[in-house]
DNA sequence: TAATTAATCACCCTATTGGGGTGATTTTTT
DNA sequence: AAAAAATCACCCCAATAGGGTGATTAATTA
């Protein structure tokens, strides 16, 4: 039989607070082992609770939640740490996952789905509000009607992983000069008059 | 109220086909108005279908589900794509998506689940099944523990992003031949001597 | 079938870049 | 006090990037 979950939340707001602390820690299962208000109360004595997840809000008094993500990670590299927040800007998301957080709720999700998503965290799972998941599938999705045809398209991602012309004609078995040929009518199509231009303006419309 | 939900399901394994058929058209608020063995098939007629959302199969005889993806929304570009596959490798999802799916969920999902990831995504959620969001969420998820320092990595994420050694100096305030030395600092650590390869292995080992 | 687009290659030009050496100074962090 | 990070300087030179202009041969689409 597995023992039960260790939680430790970090939210300023008391009434949230407590209300999650009750109805995780009555729940089979879970121990609400503390309750911080903040990243620097709890950054004192967090390390020797040794959580296995870490329930965190975003706004934060003092450090915000997303730069407490690496310094909890650090304190506790094998905690999972379970974003909680009314925040969903795609910054604060991407931001939020990229430092290593290991799920994403907003406060709207009920405390059933809260609980749940404790457990999948721990079990190797990636809880997402929906909403959230969405943000995140959309960001992988490229745009069907982009003006570059099938070659330059794969000439362009070549040049955004940094890869200059020579390299670019001997990975496609084509002459130098066909690879140019491609990027000045990339240039043309995207009105740009750059490397680095063509590669932003290619990844905020996706077409890469 | 709304109208009732209308569903079509491509999967070549007939069992499969007609007991997901008969669960969700059972379900009030869900029609399930076409079923087909394959792309080809469903490419005849689904057009006039118009369904709501499509239940996809990425192991299709013919044109396999992933390249069935963008011409399904060509079809249909109002149509929400819904993967559902025993693949489960990282490719195979992040390919589905960028083509345009809008869900991936897993065979082993329960029925319940699915006929729920239907309205969602109808309603602009994003279902994946917790495997999947584990490593969708994981791609996103930066190594802490990079051999670089601040500076150096924003220096890499600037040629990342296709940027010279010039327009790099010119955003950080700092001279030429600053960049120039962080850059040689860069290659050093990482072992490389080209901005492409630098690239690759920063990105492989999510330094950037 | 005609017209367009895609893909291929060629040769003109020049300022800038990129990568390699070697070394030094000043902060910041440990 | 020692180590690491961040800053700048000057050597070299082959390669690159970006701009012109133009042409040939598939494919695709009208």
């Amino acid at each position: 039989m597995a023992r039960n979950i260790k939680v430790s939340i970090i939210e300023d707001d008391e009434t949230l607070r407590d209300g999650y602390a009750f109805l995780i820690g009555a729940t089979e299962g879970y121990d609400v082992i503390s309750t911080y208000c903040s990243y620097d109360e709890a950054s004192k004595k967090i390390a020797t609770d040794k959580p296995d997840v870490i329930l965190l809000d975003i706004e934060l008094p003092g450090v915000n939640g997303i730069d407490a993500i690496p310094k909890l990670k650090k304190l506790l590299p094998n905690c999972y740490i379970l974003i909680l927040t009314v925040y969903e800007s795609e910054k604060q998301i991407f931001n939020a996952l990229a430092a290593g957080a290991s799920g994403y709720l907003t406060k709207n999700t009920p405390s059933t789905k809260i609980i749940e998503s404790i457990k999948e965290v721990r079990e190797g799972g990636g809880p997402m509000s929906i909403n959230i998941a969405r943000l995140v599938i959309r960001s992988f999705q490229k745009n069907q009607e982009s003006p570059l045809s099938k070659r330059e398209t794969q000439i362009l991602e070549l040049i955004g992983e940094g890869k200059s012309r020579g390299q670019i004609a001997n990975e496609l078995f084509i002459d130098l000069e066909t690879v140019r040929s491609h990027i000045k009518n990339i240039y043309l199509k995207l009105d740009v008059n750059s490397r680095a231009d063509a590669i932003k303006l290619a990844r905020q419309n996706k077409l890469i």
